[in-house]
DNA sequence: ACATTGGTATCACAGGTGTGATAGAAAGGT
DNA sequence: ACCTTTCTATCACACCTGTGATACCAATGT
């Protein structure tokens, strides 16, 4: 009955829009028009795909959570098994993947910048507050994740996987927001130097050489 | 000749209301109209102290960076030489002076939140680009200043001081993004162990007893 | 007394915003 | 052929924005 037009790829079409505009112009200059312009869409056609702009802002959010997670759900896939690796390779592997997360080229720095700026905005956006939440909890059982991980192989000394997650977390999105709003200062090379610098030290407490605490 | 006001003063008392609004409401919801009902003025007087609205967010911008570094130089002239402290002394110090920067209480946290609401800002609004280079350049002299210090004590192994800074660089801007987003997740107590547990694992890796690194 | 200056208060305008309403066109099903 | 549904395209409206221009008020200097 219809025109024959995909409707759920016109809706990303339309996302993917809004996330160029954003990473381009910031998020203040995503207007149903402007979007329209950009997707090479009339007004009233984006419109037929979205309710309204909340719905339209929420979905490019949405899809952005998404592209990232999947990203990393599909490098996870494919990690080696930390038994079979030397701790060197270990840590790489681990910077490798939880780089995926850091703006280290043009791709992830777009989709982290749109990322930072929709959390500032869901700070007084309703629509968009379960998101944020949802985005600023990933990157911690992320990080919680790894402690876990680390704890399990004694490479972390007991009862610190939780504050070491903190850690973890505030120190990637640190990077991420650093990087992303100054990234000649802050570059990939240095996003890469001190997460690496991080994960390593990190096992360093577990030397047997070193007195735990008192 | 004037009417005998205090022209310094007004001009502050505007920009008060422009960081109450924006700490309350988000940075788009800063107009010369809001910002001329949140101080009690007419929009008209709003105009008569700024050229315009650039000036305005300028100088709002400028004195939210101005009250920060005011307070960690005042905070940074009290502090007791390192000297007479022991190590846990010296960490509670540290983490105390480091923690003017985070959103520990009300008044810290409106100014953190609104500078993230700047900093992002600025990534496109080039009135604003100097500026958030300097804040951002801020944290990380300030960072750089006590890796320097703890590698003249020898609390840090040499050639370290500048990967470390940006760490901790990273570590601190990361905190005080999360914590200003989601107060209730990233919570003060957090903060501070986080940090408190950062500083003291630096000076960790200068055990004696603990191999450098091959 | 008078002009000057600093401050307050409005009006008006052009530009942009989201959205309700409406109309046309195109492609199926019957 | 006709109707239905999807999609595209406009128009119009109310609202908000920054800003230019203008007027009015009050106090001070001469």
């Amino acid at each position: 009955m219809p025109k024959q037009v995909d409707g759920e790829q016109r809706r990303a079409d339309i996302a993917d829009a809004v996330l160029r505009l954003a990473a381009r112009d910031g998020l203040p200059a995503v207007s149903l028009r402007s979007v329209a312009a950009e997707s090479g869409l009339n007004i009233g056609s984006v419109r037929h795909y979205f309710d309204g702009q909340r719905d339209l802002m929420r979905f490019a959010m949405r899809s952005t959570i998404d592209r990232v997670t999947a990203r990393l759900e599909s490098r996870r896939a494919s990690l080696h098994p930390f038994a079979e690796l030397s701790p060197d390779e270990a840590a790489d592997q681990m910077t490798d993947f939880l780089a995926e997360l850091l703006p280290l080229d043009a791709a992830r720095r777009a989709e982290a910048t749109v990322l930072v700026e929709f959390l500032v905005a869901a700070r007084v956006d309703t629509d968009l507050t379960e998101l944020a939440h949802e985005a600023l909890r990933g990157t911690l059982t992320l990080a919680r994740r790894i402690t876990d991980a680390m704890t399990r192989r004694s490479l972390l000394p007991p009862g610190v996987a939780d504050l070491e997650a903190e850690r973890l977390a505030a120190l990637l999105d640190g990077l991420t927001f650093r990087s992303a709003l100054q990234p000649e200062a802050t570059t990939p090379e240095v996003c890469r130097a001190v997460l690496r610098a991080h994960l390593a030290s990190l096992r360093v407490r577990a030397d047997p050489a070193a007195a735990p605490d008192a």
